[in-house]
RNA sequence: GGGUCCGUAGUCGAGUGGUUAAGACAUCUCCUUUACGAGGAGAGGAUCCCCGGUUCGAUUCCGGGCGGGCCCACCA
């Protein structure tokens, strides 16, 4: 018999049984369809917070509703090990002082701790995770597949090394990309400068960036800018360092901005890359890759804020700092690091985006997005795409970039397939240079962590060995991710695996939400408004904790986390538990059977039936909102609220048909909302599942299926009445304050005639559930409304 | 500046071209009732942001405001 209901036992019971039974195996060989997700590997930074709760629980609802549908379900699970913060940590426990070889070696120490850490967190969650398919992306295994996908793509021209500006981190030393560029907005000064004409006018200069006079190699004006109509063409001298420029025109020059005329320096800001190519300006190399000033005479070897503050200090010397003032600007910091970027000239390697838009939006046309209006983030950025993406990464903690080059005429060397992985950092190219005959330089750069997470469909289905299995798997069901890295994640997914095979990775994309604090911010420990998962699963249990998941929103949208959504969670499991209770005891494990219903049990029967029907849509329509309160308001109100009490008198009394078929509608009904519930909480409905039904786990049973011939209309209006004339019992009983079991003499329907024949039919039933001795009718003749009904009450004598 | 999502009781949040606009939390009243007081029966509380338009009918569709979130661009 169920007692009380204990969460914590209960978890830890099933998740024991299920690692112990393989439960969650992935088969090959299954002749089922597949069911593939794209699992998202995470990077270990040691705490499974509320985003990863509520990303893992959609997969983990889609993995459980598509296995007991009838499908072989692929959930594995990756770690994305590389990058930046885990070079940071370690080298804040280090220091700087390791070399290259130990250096990595602890970062790998680092990240297996963490995992560590993660893994049990995420085992605790009951996310049916088959981990017999775990990867992580700094095994050797993986490196070779990264550099074969990246060999590849050499050899179909995608891949190319080249002197381009690029995004470069002086604090972190590298090239970045586009997409690790975030906006932080600071107040800065802009300082009107004096540059005095050689062969014209003096011009004043507004600019945020005297640090970078020495690289000024233009002054550009508007061409339809009346004030400088005469100063085009000639000449002016740059404060300071006296190198004398010319003033050009050009269409993209602000008039309204500061004085209208703006120095063109390489490269203070994309602008300038863009104007020094469409001129064909001189580039100054501005600063080295630690931003350290170069080519500028006495300021060479200052750091660029350093640099700010001399030269300022002595234009105003020089009485050429003709005025400051304070704006705001939006400064591009390094997602990373947080530091400002700069633009620096420099040779790296990139993959080509630009030509292939096309291809992309293309692809994301065939794929099911949910929600839908998601799929214009990914167009927007494809959109607005300007330049190839630069994969080289001047750090350590990395896969190597699989390349050689000659040093004199630069041609590329590529290692023989069969050798990767490779390191060309320490390992001898295959041969050396064609041209030259000179021995190749090793590239020493690592790959943008993109590039690794970037084909995780093609890894998890068995890409490039495993042809078999990529057949059957590629391309996968589902990605899921949030919506904070379409630009990235989804974008070089879809563009490299389309350039890899030809088609499209996945055929739907589940899109999540940010995980807000109480206060509607993004939760941040700074904030103050973070919450921890494991303190959730403490204080609630893991079945409470998923069911928010559910109930924080519709799919796609921001999910603040309410502690009242989880303790709803909580009561609703306490009811389904004592539910149980009540129905084990009340209907045993009585075996089904087919003896006459009542109309209560028609109705609930038919109520059942749509409550799966809208169920199962929702929940194949990635809505699990609606999908889990659908089924709550059925069980909780329906089921608990009406139709137990409908059936108490019948279950308590001697065995009968009407007792049976009782307790078979109760069985039946319970039986359906387990499973529909198994997804969402596994493991309560697991505990209660082995109490009612057996013992083969609720996981790999059938998913109910919608019976339309057992929707009836014509019972669910005359339960609907019988509820209504209950009610105003049960009214009349509050109202005078008295106990809803105490017994009324008698009570008078009054109604059409229509609807006091059916409530006649089912007067047994009324009489027993609101305790009245006596029933009366009171027909009115030519109701206007025909399923109208008042019911009048006796009191009894005191 | 462009895109996109959104604006619904005190709070949060579904949803809909059509009698009375879900549900939760909170509030109020009543009920210890043999599954559950983490419960039950009831009650009150909404100009569905504003202005137009389409329509027999708009909270829903269209246009324009206002306010907010996010993305992109600009920011010398």
């Amino acid at each position: 018999m169920l007692d009380k209901y204990d969460a914590a036992t209960i978890e830890k019971k099933w998740r024991e049984t299920w690692e112990k039974n393989d439960a969650y195996k992935f088969r090959i060989q299954s002749k089922k369809p597949f069911y593939v997700i794209d699992t998202p590997p995470p990077f270990p930074t040691g705490e499974f917070h509320m985003g990863g709760v509520l990303n893992w629980c959609y997969m983990d609802f889609a993995a459980r509703f598509k296995r007991m549908s009838g499908f072989e379900v692929l959930f594995p699970q990756g770690w994305d090990c590389h990058g930046f913060p885990t070079e940071v940590k370690v080298e804040k426990k280090y220091g700087k002082n390791l070399s290259k070889e130990e250096f990595r070696k602890k970062c790998l120490e680092w990240t297996h701790d963490v995992v560590g850490t993660m893994k049990p967190q995420m085992k605790q969650l009951g996310f049916s995770i088959d981990w017999s398919q775990e990867y992580y992306t700094i095994d050797p295994d993986y490196h070779r597949k990264v550099q074969y996908s990246l060999l590849k793509m050499f050899n179909q021209g995608d891949v190319y090394r080249a002197e381009h500006p690029v995004l470069f981190c002086t604090y972190c030393r590298s090239a970045i990309a586009k997409a690790e560029v975030d906006d932080l907005a600071q107040e800065g000064f802009l300082n009107d400068l004096k540059f005095e004409g050689v062969n014209g006018p003096n011009l004043t200069i507004a600019t945020t960036r005297p640090e970078l006079l020495h690289a000024t190699v233009a002054v550009a004006v508007h061409p339809s800018d009346e004030r400088y109509k005469n100063a085009v063409g000639k000449k002016v001298r740059v404060p300071i360092h006296d190198q004398e420029v010319p003033i050009i025109s050009d269409v993209d020059v602000d008039k309204e901005f500061g004085s209208g005329a703006v120095m063109i320096s390489t490269f203070g800001d994309k602008q300038d890359v863009v104007w020094a190519y469409r001129h064909k300006l001189p580039i100054v190399k501005a600063m080295d890759h630690a931003g350290r000033l170069q080519n500028a005479g006495a300021y060479d070897g200052l750091k660029a804020t350093q640099a700010k503050e001399k030269i300022l200090e002595d234009l105003k010397t020089a009485g050429l700092l003709l005025g400051q003032k304070k704006i705001n600007q939006q400064v591009k910091i390094h997602d990373r690091c947080k530091k400002p970027i700069e633009f620096l000239s420099s040779t790296q390697w990139f993959i080509k985006l630009k030509g292939y838009e096309n291809d992309v939006k293309h692809a994301s046309a065939q794929m099911r997005w949910v929600p839908e209006h998601m799929r214009q983030l990914l167009l927007d950025w494809v959109e607005g795409l300007e330049w190839d993406w630069c994969i080289s990464r001047q750090r350590v903690f990395g896969i190597p970039l699989p390349f050689w080059y000659c040093p004199d005429c630069g041609d590329v060397i590529t290692p023989d397939e069969k050798t990767l992985p490779v390191d060309p950092s320490k390992d001898k190219a295959p041969r050396n240079c064609k041209q030259c005959g000179k021995e190749p330089v090793g590239e020493t750069s690592i790959c943008d962590g993109w590039v690794d997470s970037s084909i995780t469909p093609l890894i998890i289905s068995g890409w490039p060995d495993n042809e078999n299995r990529f057949q059957k798997l590629y391309p996968v069901t589902v990605r899921p991710q949030g919506t904070d890295i379409i630009r990235t994640w989804a974008f070089y997914t879809t563009y490299r695996c389309l350039r890899l095979t030809g088609q499209a990775p996945f055929s739907d994309m589940l899109i999540n939400g940010m995980v807000l604090g109480d206060d509607g911010k993004k939760m941040s420990k700074s904030l103050g408004n973070y919450v921890e998962a494991k303190d959730v699963i403490g204080k609630a249990g893991v079945d409470a904790l998923r069911q928010w998941a559910a109930l924080a929103g519709s799919t796609g949208k921001d999910n603040v986390f309410y502690w009242k959504d989880v303790t709803h969670a909580q009561s609703f499991l306490n009811k389904v538990w004592n539910a149980s209770k009540f129905i084990q005891k009340a209907a045993g494990s009585h075996l089904k059977g087919t003896h006459q219903k009542h109309v209560t049990d028609h109705w609930i029967e038919s109520r059942l039936q749509k409550t799966i029907r809208d169920t199962t849509n929702s929940l194949k329509n990635y809505q699990y909102y609606e999908a889990l309160t659908a089924l709550q308001s059925f069980f909780w109100h329906d089921v608990c609220d009406l139709y137990l009490e409908d059936v108490k008198h019948r279950v308590y009394g001697d065995d009968s048909p009407s007792k049976r078929a009782a307790q078979e509608t109760l069985l039946e009904v319970l039986e359906a909302t387990l499973k529909m519930l198994a997804p969402f909480s596994p493991f309560v409905t697991e505990e209660l599942w082995h109490h009612l039904y057996g013992n083969d786990s609720i996981h790999s049973q059938k998913w109910p299926s919608f019976q339309e011939d057992l929707v009836n209309e014509q019972y669910e209006s005359v339960a609907n009445a019988l509820h209504e004339a209950l009610s105003q019992i049960r009214k009349f009983k509050a109202q005078n304050a008295m106990a809803l079991n105490v017994e009324l003499p008698s009570a008078t329907i009054k109604a059409s005639e229509t609807l006091c024949k059916q409530m006649a039919d089912v007067q047994d039933d009324l009489k027993a559930i609101a305790k009245i001795r006596a029933l009366e009718f009171d027909v009115v003749q030519n109701a206007e409304k025909k399923d109208a009904l008042e019911v009048t009450c006796t009191a009894p004598r005191t």
